[in-house]
DNA sequence: CCCTATAGGTCGGTTCTTAACACCTTTAAG
DNA sequence: CTTAAAGGTGTTAAGAACCGACCTATAGGG
């Protein structure tokens, strides 16, 4: 019977997340996929209570765990208010044990992506496109520095889902990456590797711009899978493919 | 700025599910996508809420609602139990007021299904292409009967995400059609238009055994474009989609 | 007739969320 | 130098959600 699988997460634990929980995850997913830039300031707690309707308690709750965490920083007075910290952290605990299947979100996000991907070849703009390749562009001149890299990586595939013109896929990918910073920041990447991932971006949007979403999601499986290669500790993929 | 869209996602309001809403949307989900079985028992509540890691009192407020929705139906005494509706209802609330935005989820079911194609393709067992292609048979016996099909339909899907052995993807594919359901139920569905659908299912799975990822994913944005086609009230695209 | 498995019901305690209100800190305006 | 405005800080009380424990009601089997 296939409904095995699907059955037993049918009676997986149920848990919801908390008002906090949930607000302290969007926050401080924003910040450190750089949504939020370092340094930007956030409305004023009433205001911002108000747009994500919730208590200003519960808010400062959410605040405060931000600013302890190292991603806000808070100023009183009359020019006070709550601030994006300078250099957020850039994954949610470093350092931390990985959670036990983690790795299934590799999967998650092969869809997310091709998914992203081929409709951002049927539904994109050429503006769209020229802004992704500025970012290309802009990686190229990063491979030495990978946290300045990886936060433009980061903004080239949320850029593929706002070309795809989809909030739904959006919002996934965001979440995706998200949960991806949490894996990559646990492996090195020497600029070989990013300049190899970055060639793969190039042709990417070549096909993206072509209107070739068969060509795009084969580029893009190809792109994730250089990744889970790296992850899994084998040998080095991304020279497999660049090899074609 | 192209991080508009996904700036105004990190302020939408927050709110959670509480684990009653969570409780009666899973067992119920499963129930109309027919995971649980019609006329199958459910563990006793004890049970059930030591699994779900729920109290038994919070379990029980979810219970009563959905046998109060029709989905379940309890008894008591030495053979008692909670048991599946012999018919339980197919969506949501039938004949409601259609959500705005619930067309959202085309776009993300269109990730999900390719994702789940493509991984299929790449990872799935004979066995499992086997019993998809029983499932496609046993729809063509069913074009006369729209409800009887739609629930082979959604087996053969979940069976897609199986194959692509991928927890997540099975778990977000259920999500899906969970929700595409809420929309199919609200449009006519002659035998003719399942018969050219189900040509696509055949087609989908001779891509996946030859291990094609790339045509599997061709075939199945086709085969969601065509649902996508007739929910949006145009000419007949299946037509088109069958002259190829 | 009694035993037992199972659903149905009640109640007090705990934690989370909310709302309202008063307070503190800084700085620009006058 | 005073004051008002802007915005973060703190406190308290009420309500809702969740939980665990204990008790009741059925109905089939020995």
């Amino acid at each position: 019977m296939e409904t095995d699988a699907a059955l037993e997460a049918v009676f997986m634990p149920v848990r919801p997340a908390s008002t906090f929980e949930e607000t302290v995850e969007r926050l401080g997913s924003a910040i450190r996929l750089g949504l939020l830039a370092p340094g930007s300031k956030l409305p004023p707690e009433r205001e911002l209570a108000r747009r994500l309707r919730i208590s200003r308690s519960t808010l400062r709750q959410a605040l405060t765990a931000l600013v302890q965490s190292g991603h806000l920083v808070a100023q009183r007075g009359r020019t006070g208010g709550t601030f994006v910290a300078a250099e957020p952290p850039l994954s949610e605990q470093a350092g931390e044990p990985l959670d036990q299947g983690a790795w299934a979100v590799l999967d998650y996000r092969v869809a997310i992506e091709a998914g992203a991907a081929m409709l951002a070849a049927e539904r994109g703009t050429a503006a769209q496109f020229d802004r992704l390749d500025e970012l290309v562009a802009k990686m190229d001149d990063e491979l030495e520095n990978f946290e300045e890299y990886r936060r433009t990586d980061i903004r080239f595939h949320i850029g593929i889902a706002d070309a795809a013109q989809s909030p739904r896929l959006l919002s996934a990918m965001t979440d995706v990456e998200a949960q991806m910073s949490d894996l990559i920041a646990l492996i090195a990447h020497p600029p070989e590797v990013l300049a190899i991932s970055n060639e793969q971006h190039a042709r990417l949007v070549k096909a993206l711009r072509r209107g070739d979403g068969s060509r795009a999601v084969r580029q893009m499986r190809e792109h994730t899978e250089g990744t889970e290669h790296i992850l899994a500790g084998l040998l080095p993929a991304p020279v497999r493919l660049a090899a074609r």
